[in-house]
DNA sequence: CCCAAGGTTTGATCGAGGTCAAATTCTTGC
DNA sequence: GCAAGAATTTGACCTCGATCAAACCTTGGG
Protein backbone atom coordinates (compact mmCIF):
# COMPACT_ATOMS: atom_id res chain seq x y z
CA UNK A 1 0.00 0.00 0.00
CA UNK A 2 1.32 3.38 -0.70
CA UNK A 3 2.05 5.42 2.15
CA UNK A 4 0.22 8.09 0.65
CA UNK A 5 -2.69 5.88 1.51
CA UNK A 6 -1.43 4.85 4.44
CA UNK A 7 -1.19 8.45 5.74
CA UNK A 8 -5.30 9.11 4.66
CA UNK A 9 -6.47 5.89 6.26
CA UNK A 10 -4.22 6.98 9.49
CA UNK A 11 -6.10 10.33 8.94
CA UNK A 12 -9.77 8.78 9.62
CA UNK A 13 -11.64 9.38 13.05
CA UNK A 14 -11.56 5.52 12.99
CA UNK A 15 -7.33 4.73 12.90
CA UNK A 16 -6.34 8.35 14.13
CA UNK A 17 -5.33 7.71 17.76
CA UNK A 18 -4.39 3.55 17.15
CA UNK A 19 -0.83 3.21 18.42
CA UNK A 20 1.28 2.43 15.72
CA UNK A 21 2.47 -0.89 15.69
CA UNK A 22 -1.32 -1.87 16.26
CA UNK A 23 -1.57 0.70 12.97
CA UNK A 24 0.77 -1.14 11.07
CA UNK A 25 0.07 -4.40 12.12
CA UNK A 26 -3.74 -3.52 10.73
CA UNK A 27 -2.42 -2.97 7.36
CA UNK A 28 0.24 -5.64 6.84
CA UNK A 29 -2.85 -7.80 6.30
CA UNK A 30 -4.82 -4.77 4.17
CA UNK A 31 -5.51 -4.89 0.32
CA UNK A 32 -5.63 -1.77 -1.71
CA UNK A 33 -7.46 -2.21 -5.08
CA UNK A 34 -8.80 0.12 -7.76
CA UNK A 35 -12.06 -0.76 -9.39
CA UNK A 36 -14.20 0.71 -12.41
CA UNK A 37 -17.65 1.96 -12.29
CA UNK A 38 -20.20 -0.51 -11.57
CA UNK A 39 -18.29 -3.17 -9.85
CA UNK A 40 -20.03 -5.08 -7.18
CA UNK A 41 -17.52 -5.06 -3.90
CA UNK A 42 -20.31 -6.68 -1.70
CA UNK A 43 -23.36 -8.95 -2.10
CA UNK A 44 -25.47 -8.88 1.21
CA UNK A 45 -25.78 -12.17 2.84
CA UNK A 46 -22.37 -12.87 2.17
CA UNK A 47 -19.96 -13.72 5.23
CA UNK A 48 -18.37 -10.24 6.25
CA UNK A 49 -14.06 -10.69 6.15
CA UNK A 50 -13.62 -7.27 5.32
CA UNK A 51 -13.69 -3.98 6.73
CA UNK A 52 -14.23 -1.97 3.27
CA UNK A 53 -12.40 2.02 3.65
CA UNK A 54 -13.18 4.30 0.43
CA UNK A 55 -10.21 6.01 -0.21
CA UNK A 56 -11.43 7.33 -3.63
CA UNK A 57 -14.39 7.80 -5.78
CA UNK A 58 -17.62 6.86 -4.49
CA UNK A 59 -19.26 3.86 -3.24
CA UNK A 60 -23.41 2.98 -3.02
CA UNK A 61 -24.41 1.39 -0.37
CA UNK A 62 -27.82 -0.71 -1.48
CA UNK A 63 -30.30 -3.57 -0.47
CA UNK A 64 -32.32 -5.72 -2.21
CA UNK A 65 -35.68 -7.63 -1.87
CA UNK A 66 -37.87 -9.64 -4.16
CA UNK A 67 -36.84 -7.91 -7.31
CA UNK A 68 -37.08 -4.20 -6.12
CA UNK A 69 -34.12 -2.65 -4.98
CA UNK A 70 -33.30 0.33 -2.88
CA UNK A 71 -30.14 2.60 -2.41
CA UNK A 72 -29.42 3.05 1.64
CA UNK A 73 -26.73 5.10 1.47
CA UNK A 74 -23.56 6.63 -0.61
CA UNK A 75 -20.02 6.47 0.87
CA UNK A 76 -17.88 8.89 -0.10
CA UNK A 77 -13.89 9.24 1.04
CA UNK A 78 -12.58 8.92 3.45
CA UNK A 79 -14.78 6.66 5.25
CA UNK A 80 -15.24 3.04 5.87
CA UNK A 81 -18.68 0.58 5.40
CA UNK A 82 -19.42 -2.15 6.67
CA UNK A 83 -17.88 -1.95 10.27
CA UNK A 84 -21.35 -3.31 12.18
CA UNK A 85 -21.13 -6.58 10.25
CA UNK A 86 -17.44 -7.32 10.60
CA UNK A 87 -17.13 -6.84 14.09
CA UNK A 88 -20.03 -8.70 14.89
CA UNK A 89 -19.03 -11.94 12.51
CA UNK A 90 -22.06 -11.37 10.66
CA UNK A 91 -23.50 -11.18 7.13
CA UNK A 92 -23.69 -7.77 5.54
CA UNK A 93 -27.35 -6.44 5.35
CA UNK A 94 -26.51 -4.51 1.97
CA UNK A 95 -24.69 -4.82 -1.02
CA UNK A 96 -22.01 -2.03 -2.62
CA UNK A 97 -20.84 -1.34 -5.93
CA UNK A 98 -18.90 1.44 -6.89
CA UNK A 99 -20.50 4.13 -8.45
CA UNK A 100 -17.30 5.43 -10.51
CA UNK A 101 -13.66 4.32 -10.96
CA UNK A 102 -12.96 3.85 -7.27
CA UNK A 103 -10.00 2.96 -4.48
CA UNK A 104 -10.99 0.88 -1.75
CA UNK A 105 -8.89 -0.69 1.05
CA UNK A 106 -9.67 -4.15 2.51
CA UNK A 107 -8.50 -4.47 6.07
CA UNK A 108 -9.50 -8.09 7.44
CA UNK A 109 -11.91 -8.62 9.66
CA UNK A 110 -10.47 -10.82 12.03
CA UNK A 111 -7.26 -8.52 12.42
CA UNK A 112 -10.04 -5.75 13.27
CA UNK A 113 -10.95 -7.30 16.11
CA UNK A 114 -7.62 -8.42 16.95
CA UNK A 115 -6.74 -4.74 17.42
CA UNK A 116 -10.02 -3.85 18.98
CA UNK A 117 -8.84 -6.06 21.95
CA UNK A 118 -5.40 -5.07 22.24
CA UNK A 119 -5.54 -1.60 21.50
CA UNK A 120 -8.31 0.81 24.05
CA UNK A 121 -7.72 4.04 22.02
CA UNK A 122 -8.80 1.66 18.74
CA UNK A 123 -11.66 0.47 20.81
CA UNK A 124 -13.43 3.80 21.72
CA UNK A 125 -12.63 5.01 18.15
CA UNK A 126 -14.87 1.94 17.02
CA UNK A 127 -17.35 2.68 19.39
CA UNK A 128 -17.41 6.46 18.53
CA UNK A 129 -17.96 5.18 14.82
CA UNK A 130 -20.40 2.57 15.53
CA UNK A 131 -22.76 4.99 17.25
CA UNK A 132 -22.60 7.59 14.40
CA UNK A 133 -23.72 4.81 11.57
CA UNK A 134 -26.51 3.88 14.10
CA UNK A 135 -27.52 7.58 14.85
CA UNK A 136 -27.56 7.88 11.39
CA UNK A 137 -29.57 5.29 10.00
CA UNK A 138 -31.92 6.32 13.35
CA UNK A 139 -32.17 9.68 11.21
CA UNK A 140 -32.47 7.76 7.80
CA UNK A 141 -35.33 6.07 9.19
CA UNK A 142 -37.04 9.36 10.51
CA UNK A 143 -36.73 11.28 7.48
CA UNK A 144 -38.76 8.33 5.98
CA UNK A 145 -41.33 7.96 8.57
CA UNK A 146 -41.88 11.66 9.34
CA UNK A 147 -41.51 13.39 6.29
CA UNK A 148 -43.52 13.26 3.13
CA UNK A 149 -41.43 12.70 0.03
CA UNK A 150 -41.39 16.49 -1.23
CA UNK A 151 -39.99 17.78 2.20
CA UNK A 152 -37.57 14.55 2.49
CA UNK A 153 -36.23 16.39 -1.27
CA UNK A 154 -36.44 19.99 0.14
CA UNK A 155 -34.24 18.41 3.37
CA UNK A 156 -32.00 16.89 1.05
CA UNK A 157 -31.50 19.80 -0.79
CA UNK A 158 -30.62 22.28 2.52
CA UNK A 159 -28.31 19.45 3.52
CA UNK A 160 -25.98 19.63 1.05
CA UNK A 161 -25.90 23.51 0.62
CA UNK A 162 -21.89 24.33 1.03
CA UNK A 163 -21.41 24.91 4.52
CA UNK A 164 -20.20 28.83 3.74
CA UNK A 165 -21.02 31.39 1.60
CA UNK A 166 -22.52 30.05 -2.02
CA UNK A 167 -25.95 28.96 -1.87
CA UNK A 168 -25.62 26.64 -5.21
CA UNK A 169 -24.10 23.30 -5.68
CA UNK A 170 -24.31 20.14 -7.85
CA UNK A 171 -25.51 17.05 -7.42
CA UNK A 172 -23.17 14.53 -6.49
CA UNK A 173 -25.00 11.40 -7.77
CA UNK A 174 -27.94 10.57 -10.46
CA UNK A 175 -31.26 11.37 -9.76
CA UNK A 176 -31.96 7.54 -10.21
CA UNK A 177 -29.96 7.38 -7.32
CA UNK A 178 -31.48 10.28 -5.14
CA UNK A 179 -34.83 9.04 -5.93
CA UNK A 180 -34.21 5.87 -4.39
CA UNK A 181 -32.60 7.22 -1.74
CA UNK A 182 -35.13 9.33 -0.56
CA UNK A 183 -37.76 6.49 -0.99
CA UNK A 184 -39.27 7.65 -4.31
CA UNK A 185 -39.72 7.05 -8.30
CA UNK A 186 -37.47 8.40 -10.51
CA UNK A 187 -40.38 10.25 -12.01
CA UNK A 188 -42.09 11.47 -8.69
CA UNK A 189 -38.50 12.94 -8.35
CA UNK A 190 -38.60 14.78 -11.32
CA UNK A 191 -41.88 16.06 -11.11
CA UNK A 192 -41.03 16.81 -6.83
CA UNK A 193 -37.95 18.97 -8.06
CA UNK A 194 -40.09 21.25 -10.31
CA UNK A 195 -42.83 21.43 -7.77
CA UNK A 196 -39.73 23.26 -5.42
CA UNK A 197 -39.24 25.94 -8.46
CA UNK A 198 -42.22 27.84 -6.52
CA UNK A 199 -40.09 27.28 -3.32
CA UNK A 200 -37.18 28.74 -4.61
CA UNK A 201 -35.22 26.04 -6.24
CA UNK A 202 -33.71 26.33 -9.14
CA UNK A 203 -32.52 23.01 -11.32
CA UNK A 204 -30.64 22.94 -14.24
CA UNK A 205 -29.37 19.25 -14.81
CA UNK A 206 -26.73 18.34 -12.02
CA UNK A 207 -26.81 21.85 -10.76
CA UNK A 208 -28.83 23.32 -8.21
CA UNK A 209 -29.36 26.82 -7.35
CA UNK A 210 -30.95 27.66 -4.62
CA UNK A 211 -33.07 31.08 -4.79
CA UNK A 212 -34.68 31.82 -1.74
CA UNK A 213 -33.14 30.13 1.39
CA UNK A 214 -36.08 30.71 3.55
CA UNK A 215 -38.85 29.48 1.43
CA UNK A 216 -37.29 26.54 0.58
CA UNK A 217 -36.51 25.93 4.63
CA UNK A 218 -39.97 26.23 5.32
CA UNK A 219 -41.08 23.04 3.13
CA UNK A 220 -38.30 21.16 4.70
CA UNK A 221 -38.38 23.02 8.25
CA UNK A 222 -34.67 21.03 8.93
CA UNK A 223 -34.00 20.14 12.68
CA UNK A 224 -30.56 18.57 13.71
CA UNK A 225 -32.28 15.50 14.89
CA UNK A 226 -33.41 14.53 11.40
CA UNK A 227 -30.97 16.30 9.12
CA UNK A 228 -28.08 15.87 11.07
CA UNK A 229 -25.20 17.87 13.45
CA UNK A 230 -23.94 19.26 10.28
CA UNK A 231 -26.77 20.61 8.91
CA UNK A 232 -27.85 23.56 11.39
CA UNK A 233 -26.08 24.33 14.49
CA UNK A 234 -24.30 22.06 16.29
CA UNK A 235 -26.33 18.96 17.11
CA UNK A 236 -28.17 19.36 20.56
CA UNK A 237 -27.50 23.32 20.39
CA UNK A 238 -30.98 24.68 22.17
CA UNK A 239 -31.53 27.66 19.66
CA UNK A 240 -30.43 25.70 16.25
CA UNK A 241 -28.99 29.03 14.33
CA UNK A 242 -29.95 28.99 11.12
CA UNK A 243 -28.04 30.30 8.01
CA UNK A 244 -27.66 33.76 8.00
CA UNK A 245 -27.26 34.55 3.93
CA UNK A 246 -30.92 34.93 3.42
CA UNK A 247 -31.28 36.79 6.61
CA UNK A 248 -34.02 35.88 8.64
CA UNK B 1 -30.67 -1.52 44.06
CA UNK B 2 -32.38 -5.06 45.25
CA UNK B 3 -30.04 -7.79 44.49
CA UNK B 4 -32.76 -9.38 42.27
CA UNK B 5 -32.38 -6.94 39.72
CA UNK B 6 -28.76 -6.60 40.01
CA UNK B 7 -28.49 -9.84 38.89
CA UNK B 8 -31.21 -9.69 36.30
CA UNK B 9 -29.25 -6.55 34.73
CA UNK B 10 -25.80 -8.47 35.43
CA UNK B 11 -27.01 -11.38 33.28
CA UNK B 12 -27.70 -9.06 30.30
CA UNK B 13 -25.27 -9.77 27.19
CA UNK B 14 -24.03 -5.92 27.92
CA UNK B 15 -22.87 -6.64 31.46
CA UNK B 16 -22.31 -10.48 31.38
CA UNK B 17 -18.62 -10.15 30.86
CA UNK B 18 -17.84 -7.48 33.22
CA UNK B 19 -15.00 -7.45 35.88
CA UNK B 20 -17.00 -7.09 39.24
CA UNK B 21 -15.41 -4.81 40.69
CA UNK B 22 -16.41 -2.06 37.15
CA UNK B 23 -20.00 -3.66 37.44
CA UNK B 24 -20.31 -2.95 41.05
CA UNK B 25 -19.08 0.45 40.37
CA UNK B 26 -21.12 1.03 37.46
CA UNK B 27 -24.45 0.17 39.67
CA UNK B 28 -23.29 2.33 42.58
CA UNK B 29 -24.32 5.15 40.68
CA UNK B 30 -27.36 3.86 39.30
CA UNK B 31 -31.01 4.31 40.02
CA UNK B 32 -33.54 1.75 39.73
CA UNK B 33 -36.95 3.89 39.35
CA UNK B 34 -41.02 2.70 38.75
CA UNK B 35 -43.03 4.56 36.39
CA UNK B 36 -46.70 4.31 35.98
CA UNK B 37 -47.65 3.97 32.02
CA UNK B 38 -47.83 6.89 29.88
CA UNK B 39 -44.63 8.84 31.97
CA UNK B 40 -41.97 10.31 29.25
CA UNK B 41 -38.50 8.76 30.04
CA UNK B 42 -36.76 11.11 27.75
CA UNK B 43 -37.47 13.37 25.56
CA UNK B 44 -35.69 13.49 21.89
CA UNK B 45 -33.08 16.61 21.86
CA UNK B 46 -32.26 16.25 25.50
CA UNK B 47 -28.49 15.64 26.48
CA UNK B 48 -27.86 11.78 27.33
CA UNK B 49 -27.41 11.73 30.82
CA UNK B 50 -28.45 8.20 31.46
CA UNK B 51 -28.07 4.56 29.75
CA UNK B 52 -31.35 3.37 30.57
CA UNK B 53 -32.05 -0.23 31.00
CA UNK B 54 -36.27 -1.58 31.32
CA UNK B 55 -36.20 -4.15 33.42
CA UNK B 56 -39.94 -4.67 33.77
CA UNK B 57 -42.84 -3.38 31.43
CA UNK B 58 -42.30 -2.04 28.82
CA UNK B 59 -41.16 1.40 26.84
CA UNK B 60 -41.83 3.26 23.55
CA UNK B 61 -39.08 4.76 21.59
CA UNK B 62 -40.95 7.24 19.42
CA UNK B 63 -39.69 10.58 17.45
CA UNK B 64 -41.66 13.72 16.32
CA UNK B 65 -41.66 16.11 13.95
CA UNK B 66 -43.53 18.94 12.76
CA UNK B 67 -46.40 17.59 14.93
CA UNK B 68 -46.31 14.37 13.49
CA UNK B 69 -45.27 11.30 15.83
CA UNK B 70 -43.85 7.88 14.60
CA UNK B 71 -42.82 5.09 16.78
CA UNK B 72 -39.78 3.07 16.45
CA UNK B 73 -39.28 0.31 18.47
CA UNK B 74 -40.60 -0.96 21.66
CA UNK B 75 -38.21 -2.14 24.16
CA UNK B 76 -39.21 -4.86 26.50
CA UNK B 77 -37.23 -6.41 29.33
CA UNK B 78 -34.32 -7.08 30.01
CA UNK B 79 -32.75 -4.94 27.87
CA UNK B 80 -31.00 -0.97 27.11
CA UNK B 81 -32.05 1.80 24.98
CA UNK B 82 -30.43 5.29 24.08
CA UNK B 83 -26.87 3.46 24.03
CA UNK B 84 -25.79 5.19 21.14
CA UNK B 85 -26.59 8.74 22.71
CA UNK B 86 -24.78 8.27 25.67
CA UNK B 87 -21.44 6.85 24.12
CA UNK B 88 -21.35 9.60 21.97
CA UNK B 89 -22.64 12.30 24.91
CA UNK B 90 -24.92 13.15 22.04
CA UNK B 91 -28.55 14.72 22.28
CA UNK B 92 -31.53 11.37 21.96
CA UNK B 93 -32.55 10.91 18.83
CA UNK B 94 -35.67 9.50 20.01
CA UNK B 95 -38.30 9.75 22.86
CA UNK B 96 -39.45 7.22 25.31
CA UNK B 97 -42.37 6.40 27.39
CA UNK B 98 -44.21 3.63 29.23
CA UNK B 99 -46.42 1.49 28.02
CA UNK B 100 -47.20 -0.09 31.15
CA UNK B 101 -46.38 0.22 34.49
CA UNK B 102 -42.69 -0.20 34.23
CA UNK B 103 -39.09 -0.36 36.09
CA UNK B 104 -36.29 1.21 35.09
CA UNK B 105 -32.74 1.71 36.24
CA UNK B 106 -30.28 4.36 35.21
CA UNK B 107 -27.01 4.41 34.74
CA UNK B 108 -25.20 7.94 34.57
CA UNK B 109 -23.46 8.04 31.04
CA UNK B 110 -20.22 9.62 32.60
CA UNK B 111 -20.07 6.29 35.17
CA UNK B 112 -20.55 4.32 31.99
CA UNK B 113 -17.84 5.76 29.55
CA UNK B 114 -15.65 5.54 32.83
CA UNK B 115 -16.26 1.70 32.64
CA UNK B 116 -15.68 1.53 28.85
CA UNK B 117 -12.11 2.64 29.21
CA UNK B 118 -11.41 0.35 32.63
CA UNK B 119 -12.70 -2.76 31.06
CA UNK B 120 -11.84 -4.47 27.95
CA UNK B 121 -14.61 -7.20 27.93
CA UNK B 122 -17.63 -4.65 28.19
CA UNK B 123 -15.93 -2.36 25.92
CA UNK B 124 -16.44 -5.57 23.75
CA UNK B 125 -19.73 -6.00 24.35
CA UNK B 126 -21.03 -2.70 24.22
CA UNK B 127 -19.18 -2.66 20.55
CA UNK B 128 -21.49 -5.66 20.31
CA UNK B 129 -24.77 -4.40 21.49
CA UNK B 130 -24.59 -1.21 19.04
CA UNK B 131 -23.12 -3.02 16.47
CA UNK B 132 -26.51 -5.25 17.38
CA UNK B 133 -28.66 -1.82 17.62
CA UNK B 134 -26.97 -0.49 13.95
CA UNK B 135 -27.94 -3.79 12.34
CA UNK B 136 -31.63 -3.62 13.63
CA UNK B 137 -32.40 -0.06 12.46
CA UNK B 138 -31.06 -1.00 8.86
CA UNK B 139 -33.14 -3.78 9.08
CA UNK B 140 -36.09 -1.58 9.74
CA UNK B 141 -35.14 0.76 7.18
CA UNK B 142 -34.98 -1.72 4.87
CA UNK B 143 -38.46 -2.80 5.53
CA UNK B 144 -40.03 0.38 5.09
CA UNK B 145 -38.26 1.46 1.98
CA UNK B 146 -38.95 -2.59 0.26
CA UNK B 147 -42.03 -3.87 1.15
CA UNK B 148 -45.38 -2.57 0.99
CA UNK B 149 -47.47 -2.12 4.20
CA UNK B 150 -49.87 -5.28 3.73
CA UNK B 151 -46.11 -7.07 3.17
CA UNK B 152 -44.89 -5.12 6.34
CA UNK B 153 -47.85 -6.51 8.28
CA UNK B 154 -47.35 -9.72 6.90
CA UNK B 155 -43.91 -10.45 7.77
CA UNK B 156 -44.25 -8.46 11.51
CA UNK B 157 -46.89 -11.28 12.37
CA UNK B 158 -44.53 -14.00 11.09
CA UNK B 159 -41.82 -12.68 13.12
CA UNK B 160 -43.89 -12.82 16.34
CA UNK B 161 -45.64 -15.93 15.90
CA UNK B 162 -43.96 -18.18 18.96
CA UNK B 163 -40.78 -20.00 18.39
CA UNK B 164 -41.77 -23.13 18.83
CA UNK B 165 -44.58 -24.83 18.16
CA UNK B 166 -48.07 -22.87 18.20
CA UNK B 167 -48.95 -20.78 15.06
CA UNK B 168 -51.63 -18.35 17.69
CA UNK B 169 -50.45 -15.46 19.85
CA UNK B 170 -51.10 -12.04 21.46
CA UNK B 171 -50.71 -8.89 19.79
CA UNK B 172 -48.34 -7.26 22.88
CA UNK B 173 -49.21 -3.82 21.42
CA UNK B 174 -52.01 -1.76 20.50
CA UNK B 175 -53.00 -1.65 17.29
CA UNK B 176 -52.47 1.88 16.45
CA UNK B 177 -49.17 1.62 17.82
CA UNK B 178 -48.45 -1.36 15.81
CA UNK B 179 -49.60 0.89 12.80
CA UNK B 180 -46.90 3.56 13.50
CA UNK B 181 -44.51 0.93 13.86
CA UNK B 182 -44.89 -0.57 10.51
CA UNK B 183 -45.73 3.38 9.31
CA UNK B 184 -49.34 3.40 8.50
CA UNK B 185 -52.77 4.79 9.64
CA UNK B 186 -54.50 2.66 12.23
CA UNK B 187 -57.42 2.67 9.21
CA UNK B 188 -55.00 0.84 7.15
CA UNK B 189 -53.80 -1.18 9.40
CA UNK B 190 -56.95 -2.77 10.36
CA UNK B 191 -58.15 -3.29 6.30
CA UNK B 192 -54.43 -4.83 5.91
CA UNK B 193 -55.27 -7.24 9.08
CA UNK B 194 -59.00 -7.99 7.53
CA UNK B 195 -56.99 -8.09 3.56
CA UNK B 196 -54.98 -11.07 5.07
CA UNK B 197 -57.83 -12.97 6.20
CA UNK B 198 -57.40 -14.29 2.42
CA UNK B 199 -53.76 -15.03 3.34
CA UNK B 200 -54.39 -17.21 6.54
CA UNK B 201 -54.64 -14.95 9.37
CA UNK B 202 -57.51 -14.73 11.50
CA UNK B 203 -57.74 -12.15 14.11
CA UNK B 204 -59.56 -11.75 17.10
CA UNK B 205 -58.53 -8.34 19.40
CA UNK B 206 -55.41 -8.61 20.39
CA UNK B 207 -55.54 -12.50 19.43
CA UNK B 208 -53.80 -13.95 16.28
CA UNK B 209 -54.18 -17.34 14.24
CA UNK B 210 -52.40 -18.36 11.19
CA UNK B 211 -54.58 -20.57 9.80
CA UNK B 212 -52.02 -20.66 6.44
CA UNK B 213 -49.11 -20.45 6.98
CA UNK B 214 -47.52 -20.94 3.66
CA UNK B 215 -50.04 -18.56 2.30
CA UNK B 216 -48.95 -15.73 4.46
CA UNK B 217 -45.15 -16.44 3.98
CA UNK B 218 -45.90 -15.98 0.29
CA UNK B 219 -47.46 -12.73 1.13
CA UNK B 220 -44.17 -11.77 3.52
CA UNK B 221 -41.55 -13.77 1.98
CA UNK B 222 -39.70 -13.15 4.57
CA UNK B 223 -35.84 -13.29 4.93
CA UNK B 224 -33.23 -12.99 7.76
CA UNK B 225 -31.40 -9.96 6.31
CA UNK B 226 -34.72 -8.09 7.32
CA UNK B 227 -36.22 -10.09 9.35
CA UNK B 228 -33.91 -10.75 11.70
CA UNK B 229 -31.81 -13.66 12.54
CA UNK B 230 -34.53 -15.23 14.89
CA UNK B 231 -36.68 -15.43 12.53
CA UNK B 232 -36.30 -18.21 9.68
CA UNK B 233 -32.77 -20.24 10.69
CA UNK B 234 -29.64 -18.36 11.97
CA UNK B 235 -28.74 -14.54 10.01
CA UNK B 236 -26.67 -15.75 6.79
CA UNK B 237 -27.85 -19.47 6.95
CA UNK B 238 -27.33 -20.03 3.36
CA UNK B 239 -30.46 -22.12 3.30
CA UNK B 240 -33.04 -20.66 5.86
CA UNK B 241 -34.97 -23.29 6.62
CA UNK B 242 -38.37 -22.87 6.93
CA UNK B 243 -40.86 -23.47 9.53
CA UNK B 244 -41.64 -27.37 9.64
CA UNK B 245 -45.55 -27.01 11.14
CA UNK B 246 -47.09 -26.22 7.74
CA UNK B 247 -44.87 -28.55 5.55
CA UNK B 248 -43.73 -26.98 2.78
C1' DC C 1 -73.44 -0.84 37.01
C1' DC C 2 -72.91 3.02 34.15
C1' DC C 3 -70.57 6.49 31.95
C1' DA C 4 -66.74 8.72 29.70
C1' DA C 5 -62.63 8.34 27.18
C1' DG C 6 -60.05 6.26 24.13
C1' DG C 7 -59.18 2.50 20.87
C1' DT C 8 -60.89 0.09 16.77
C1' DT C 9 -63.58 -0.64 12.77
C1' DT C 10 -66.15 0.77 8.73
C1' DG C 11 -67.50 3.72 5.01
C1' DA C 12 -66.78 7.43 1.76
C1' DT C 13 -63.70 10.35 -0.40
C1' DC C 14 -59.35 12.30 -1.82
C1' DG C 15 -54.66 12.87 -3.03
C1' DA C 16 -49.73 11.58 -3.07
C1' DG C 17 -47.14 8.98 -5.40
C1' DG C 18 -46.59 4.69 -8.38
C1' DT C 19 -46.92 2.66 -13.07
C1' DC C 20 -46.80 2.65 -17.99
C1' DA C 21 -45.58 4.73 -22.20
C1' DA C 22 -43.43 7.90 -25.05
C1' DA C 23 -40.62 11.91 -26.01
C1' DT C 24 -36.24 14.11 -25.05
C1' DT C 25 -31.79 14.88 -23.46
C1' DC C 26 -27.36 13.29 -21.93
C1' DT C 27 -23.29 9.79 -22.32
C1' DT C 28 -20.22 7.07 -24.32
C1' DG C 29 -18.07 3.74 -27.28
C1' DC C 30 -16.77 3.42 -31.87
C1' DG D 1 -19.17 13.11 -34.99
C1' DC D 2 -22.65 9.47 -34.72
C1' DA D 3 -25.37 6.13 -33.13
C1' DA D 4 -26.85 3.20 -29.25
C1' DG D 5 -28.02 3.07 -24.80
C1' DA D 6 -29.09 5.49 -20.50
C1' DA D 7 -30.99 8.81 -17.82
C1' DT D 8 -34.43 12.24 -17.36
C1' DT D 9 -38.67 14.40 -18.29
C1' DT D 10 -43.51 14.63 -19.43
C1' DG D 11 -48.16 12.98 -19.80
C1' DA D 12 -52.05 9.94 -18.73
C1' DC D 13 -53.82 7.01 -15.61
C1' DC D 14 -54.63 4.37 -11.49
C1' DT D 15 -53.77 2.41 -6.92
C1' DC D 16 -52.46 2.48 -2.32
C1' DG D 17 -52.93 4.50 1.53
C1' DA D 18 -54.32 8.98 3.99
C1' DT D 19 -58.06 11.69 5.69
C1' DC D 20 -62.53 12.67 7.51
C1' DA D 21 -66.57 11.15 9.75
C1' DA D 22 -69.28 8.23 12.27
C1' DA D 23 -70.38 4.02 14.61
C1' DC D 24 -68.88 0.55 17.60
C1' DC D 25 -66.34 -1.71 21.17
C1' DT D 26 -63.32 -1.89 25.55
C1' DT D 27 -61.86 -0.35 29.68
C1' DG D 28 -61.33 1.86 33.96
C1' DG D 29 -63.18 5.05 37.49
C1' DG D 30 -66.96 6.71 40.19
Amino acid sequence: MRDADLEEIRDLSLFRDMDDAHFAALMRGAYHQSFPPQVTLIEEGQAADFLHVVTEGAVEMYARWEGRETTMSVVRPVSTFILAACINDAPYLMSARTLMPSRVALIPGSDLRTAFTKDPAFAKAIVGELASCYRSVVRHAKDLKLRASRERLAAYLLRHVPAHGALDFDLQIEKRLLASYLGMTPENLSRALRSLRDDGVAVEGQHVTISDFDALTAVARPTALIDGPDYCGREGSESPSRRDPGGH
